[in-house]
DNA sequence: TGAAACTTGATTCTTGGAGTCGGGTATTAT
DNA sequence: ATAATACCCGACTCCAAGAATCAAGTTTCA
């Protein structure tokens, strides 16, 4: 039921970028530092969320990276999915990366329909939350002192 | 986000020694066959539920596995954290299997904060559904005519 | 007493995640 | 122009974990 690092990364130099959307671009080698996330697996990822039309480059010397559209319209679903593939626990119940699983019977398996409400969970949250969220969020946690304390959203 | 095999199989096999709670113990080879599962894997994954506690074994002839309480009392999550860990899409969330994140500053992470809530609602949702659900589904399935039409819990 | 079934631990096989590397291409400051 | 800088691209390595398989036990009962 894990995350890959991968998928961790792409969220978090998102999130990067979404803090200056509307400015300049960022060069990877700033978002490699300031997320300790190593740079050349970090362009493979950015590379990728381009491709999926996440962000958009600029090449050459003052080159970098921004998001492509306002955070706003960016939900954690769509990168999780353009970058992992299913957000359901079993491929049986994915509705947009559906794979046949390995029980005798798919129309008459408990599993698949109990799974079917785990996947509809977590697709509903992700969907709802966007990468302004974790941006908004992610300015708050650092204009706060640092704490434990609990938050809400 | 997604359960192993390994964990597919589990509460599979779970499911079936749940629809013969109170009778009989269920040989292996049973269980093997009727659910698809290589008997050898099967094994394993059955040993590993006798040591959480969530079935029995006779050994012998006439020997075999059942539950080891009854289905009602027996969390989905239980048996997921048992045989794969940590239902938290990342570890640094989760709550019986915290590990910290490579993040720069765990209290300042905004996609943890964000993440908790995936955790919160998956976990949640298997804590709610027990084995009793899978084993009801399961009867309701072998009785029905199989068919694509939705259902509801 | 032997066949059936669980027990245990080691071993193999394969896949995919995580990260690295080398060279290529576009852009711009000078 | 051209050199420096930064993105672009594909191949490659490394390693851990998942998914089994195997062999040799031990217990039980007919």
């Amino acid at each position: 039921m894990k995350l890959t690092v991968r998928g961790e990364y792409a969220l978090r130099a998102l999130t990067y970028l979404g803090r200056f959307y509307g400015s300049h671009v960022i060069r990877i080698q700033e978002v490699s530092e300031a997320e300790a996330i190593p740079k050349r697996f970090l362009e493979q990822i950015l590379n990728d969320l381009r491709t999926g039309g996440f962000v958009e480059s600029r090449r050459g010397i003052a080159g970098g990276y921004r998001l492509a559209k306002p955070p706003e319209r960016i939900p954690l679903a769509a990168v999780v999915r353009h970058i992992e593939g299913a957000l359901a626990p079993v491929g049986c119940v994915s509705e947009n990366y559906y794979e046949k699983c390995n029980c005798p019977d798919e129309n008459r398996c408990a599993l698949r329909s109990v799974m079917k409400e785990v996947r509809d969970a977590v697709a509903g949250l992700m969907e709802k939350m966007t990468l302004a969220d974790l941006v908004q969020r992610a300015r708050q946690l650092l204009s706060e002192p640092a704490s434990e304390s609990d938050y809400t959203i």
